[in-house]
DNA sequence: CCATTTACTTGTAATTTGCAAGTTATTATG
DNA sequence: CATAATAACTTGCAAATTACAAGTAAATGG
């Protein structure tokens, strides 16, 4: 029993904020899928109830994991952004999709899209964090 | 809103199997700390029940993560060892632990060990899984 | 033997989640 | 301009999950 142990373990903060079932669900719709607005999360495709959404978007908001402003466009809407901090849950969610795909017997990721995560993630990232910059 | 979609989404895979606050302890216990044995998980320092633990003992074993024998030394005892399957999330902790160094302000992280992982990311993990291949 | 250790199980209270319905503030339509 | 529809929620309550405390059973140590 050793390692990077102490009162703070690192696996522990990342699992306070996203140590449920939806949390980097929405974390993956907003990075991976593009999804911006409440209802893109509500109707993603796992169910979550209206009330649980709020709730976790609040809390990641809390953590700073992303941001809210309204939209100009639709004042009743609320544009959902990652954070800097948000952003760079990329490389733990590629790793995830990695490991998933491997093991998932009914997995529907693409095989190119697994070739391209072990050939050139770095490359898929900087993707992924472009678009955001882009955006701003 | 595009990306890796269909009915099997690899994100939500991984969160079927680890999306609570104890699963992924339990191998974070198991891959990082070295601990093989109930009371090693028991006394890890986050307090974890005695009837959760036992539950996700059981639910990782079914998942095929960990799997547990008899210590023969002590047949009070069981040995939990993880499987290949298992052994394959340390890239996803490692990234989750780099995230959680750089964004947690009370991080206990060594800075050492921070460093190894920005510069020799792949022969940290390499020593881990050796550390689990020469064991059996 | 008898106390202790190890790995649990059981019961129950507290918390969290899920479901359905309702609310408020826009925006679109006839 | 009035009315319907949309978007993002809130509220109330039942159901499920978790936490806490206590108890059990088998093996080991003194």
């Amino acid at each position: 029993m050793d390692g990077s142990r102490g009162t703070n373990c690192p696996i522990l903060f990342a699992l306070d904020i996203f140590g449920d079932k939806w949390s980097l669900l929405i974390m993956r719709d907003i990075l991976i899928r593009g999804g911006k607005y409440y209802k893109d999360f509500l109707y993603a495709g796992e169910g979550i109830s209206t009330n649980i959404l709020a709730d976790r978007l609040e809390q990641l908001e809390s953590y700073g994991l992303i941001s809210k402003q309204q939209d100009e466009n639709n004042k009743r809407r609320f544009i959902y952004t990652p954070t800097q901090k948000g952003l760079e849950l990329v490389p733990t969610l590629m790793e995830l999709i990695e490991w998933s795909a491997k093991y998932d017997p009914d997995t529907g990721t693409p095989q190119g899209y697994i070739e391209r995560l072990k050939t050139d993630r770095e490359g898929m990232i900087r993707e992924i964090y472009n678009q955001f910059k882009t955006e701003q």
